[in-house]
DNA sequence: GAAAATACCATAAAATCCCATAATATCCCA
DNA sequence: TGGGATATTATGGGATTTTATGGTATTTTC
C-alpha cells in the first residue's frame, strides 16, 4: 500500500483545483482509481485521504468477519457516507469540493501532510496551530516520540 | 534490515546534492523505494535517516496497533509529516531540503555516522563537537565501554 | 441557453537526467 | 606481492523534463 510522508503547501485557485504532490501521486496513478478518496476528519477541521485500495481493502474486511465493535463499525459506515471521489486532471490535481473547502477552513493554500497509508489536508495556518498543541501535550504527558518498528510476532 | 556503520565525510554542491556513502547506498538500493527518508532530529542539531523498509514497518505498526491513545497517535503523525522522501539520482546523490540543511545547520560539507538500522548527517564539526561531549560524559559516569548487543525492538 | 464542469494549452520554476572528470578503490596476472 | 589495468566513487555543470500554476476553450447539465 501507498506509504505518504513529509509535508506540502500548494496553491488553491479560484475553481478549487489544487496540484497534489508528485510523491504522493506516484503511488496513486497506479492504483485502479487515479485520484485520492477524501473525507472530512471528524477530530480536525482537516480532510482525511486516501487511496481506493486502502477503501477497497477496508470494505473486505467489513464485509468479512471482521473485529470491529459495534461502534466502530457504525464510525467506518459514515465515513463511507461522506467520503468523495476525486479524479486527477491531466495535470494531476483534484478539485475539491465546496463541503470539504468549508469543513477545513481551506483558503487560498492547501497544506498536505503524510500519515503513512493516508494523507490529510489542512489549511495550513490551522494545522500550524494543531502541531503547537500536540507538541505542549506529548511534552506535559512525557511521551516517548522515539519511532521504533516494533519487532513481528512479539 | 540495513545497517549502517562507519563515518564518512562528503561535499555538498550548489544544488544541495550529497552522494550518499556507497556502503550506505549498497542496501538502501534492495530496497522498494530507492533513496533515503530523511527527518530533523529532535535531539540533536543532525538528521536521522533510514531506508524505507524501516518507515513501512513503522506505519504497519501504527495502522494495525489499536493501543495508541489519541496523543501518541497525533505524536507519531508529526514524525511522518517531517519525514522527506529523498530518492537517489543516477549518481547515488540525494537533495537535502532547505529546512533540514537548516536544522543540520550544514554548510559545504555533510558528515555520515552509520547508527546500526539508521544513520544521522551531520554538520561535521557540530558532530565533532557532540563527540567530545559524549566522551566526557561517559567517563564523568564511568560508563562501561563495551559493546553489548541491544535487545531488539525494546 | 446559461451555468457549471471538464478538457486543453501555456509558462516559469524546479527537479532530474546526462555527460565529463578526477580520485579511489579493486582486480588480476606475472 | 607488486603494480598496471579496470571498475567504482565522488563531484561538477549543462541540457532536458517534470511540476505547479495560470488561463482559455469546449463540453456537459439542467
Amino acid at each position: 500500500m501507498a506509504l505518504f510522508l513529509s509535508t506540502i503547501i500548494n496553491k488553491i485557485d479560484s475553481k478549487c483545483r489544487v496540484s497534489v504532490p508528485s510523491s504522493f501521486r506516484n503511488s496513486l496513478q497506479k492504483q485502479s482509481f487515479k485520484g485520492v478518496i477524501a473525507f472530512p476528519s471528524y477530530q480536525n477541521n482537516s480532510i482525511d485521504a486516501c487511496g481506493i485500495d486502502r477503501m477497497e481493502s477496508i470494505s473486505d474486511n467489513l464485509d468479512g468477519n471482521h473485529n470491529y465493535t459495534k461502534e466502530e463499525f457504525d464510525l467506518i459506515s459514515l465515513y463511507f457516507g461522506e467520503a468523495e471521489q476525486l479524479p486527477f486532471d491531466k495535470e494531476g490535481r483534484i478539485i475539491i469540493p465546496r463541503n470539504l473547502i468549508k469543513h477545513a477552513a481551506i483558503v487560498s493554500e492547501v497544506l498536505f501532510v503524510g500519515l503513512g497509508p493516508t494523507f490529510q489536508m489542512w489549511n495550513p495556518k490551522a494545522y500550524e496551530n494543531k502541531k503547537i498543541e500536540t507538541i505542549k501535550t506529548a511534552n506535559k504527558k512525557k511521551l516517548n516520540p522515539r519511532l521504533k518498528p516494533i519487532p513481528k510476532g512479539v
